[in-house]
DNA sequence: ACATAAATGCAACATTATTACATTTAGATT
DNA sequence: AATCTAAATGTAATAATGTTGCATTTATGT
């Protein structure tokens, strides 16, 4: 099962002319093993032996594929969180709502919750949206619940 | 009517008993002038005589008093606009839409666009929320229009 | 005018990000 | 399988952004 994932990690690389290398297998399987987005600080944590600047250029190819995409969460700290539909080089469709927990800071993408579409000021030409939200998510609001305070 | 403006900007940091110095009056007076947010980058060179650090506590007392609030940018930069309504003490309400042009990159505040309230998976617990868009602003789509590219 | 808390300046440091260049490696070619 | 080469990585240096501690200055209440 592993190897099974490894192997889709592997084919999506092969999609993008990209080499499969340790390094960004091992960043695919960390971004797709989790629901929510990944800081770059826990990225360069959990991959310390990579190097910082392979980490960049990863995220950053990444990101020009369409694979990933950025998104800030609200002390502007990069997050990055894998695409799930059909982004492509350059052209992202990440309209979805961006949760951002004020506990545990955990940044969710929702990807059910869509924009509603709005008429902006006039001369106003919007090409793309995104949403932002913060406050608890499941797992804390639960907690706070339980143990007061 | 300089004179006026900067009486104005005296009793704004009266009212939230900051003392009035000439550094505070001058990133009240920049910021109140424009009608977009105002980039950390860009007030930092346009107050060059201002020390960093002084400029950082400055943009930090604006915000915890409400007066201004941060945004960040489709790069991460950060982004200062004045507080139009009631924005208190550590008590932010910036829900209206951000709109960041990618051809000159000002940040405005549309502050009449409000939040659509929005129906969260369960558990989740907003407290906020955030709205971005990214086009060309009205100047900018103008240009694009007349000249072509 | 004077006392003092607040504000500023300065130095040092931490984090995040980029650039240039040397070295290594994945994967194609023979 | 050996070799070749563009792609990927590592290393070092630098830039930009943000924070902390402490000494000095200043706004303002008395």
């Amino acid at each position: 099962m592993a190897q099974t994932k490894n192997f889709r990690f592997e084919e999506l690389l092969d999609k993008h002319h990209l080499k499969k290398t340790g390094a960004r297998l091992r960043v695919l399987s960390m971004m797709y093993s989790k629901n929510t987005a990944t800081s770059q600080p826990d990225l360069e944590s959990v991959m310390s032996d990579i190097d910082r600047v392979t980490l960049y250029r990863i995220l950053n190819v990444f990101e020009e594929k369409g694979i990933i995409h950025k998104v800030f969460d609200l002390n502007g700290t990069a997050n990055y969180a894998v695409c799930h539909s059909d982004c492509g080089e350059n052209h992202h469709h990440d309209e979805h709502l961006h949760f951002n927990c004020t506990n545990c800071k955990n940044v969710y993408c929702l990807d059910d919750l869509h924009m509603p579409r709005l008429t902006l000021p006039d001369g106003f030409k919007a090409e793309s949206f995104t949403l932002y939200a913060s406050g608890l998510c499941p797992k804390c609001s639960k907690k706070s619940n339980v143990m007061a305070n």
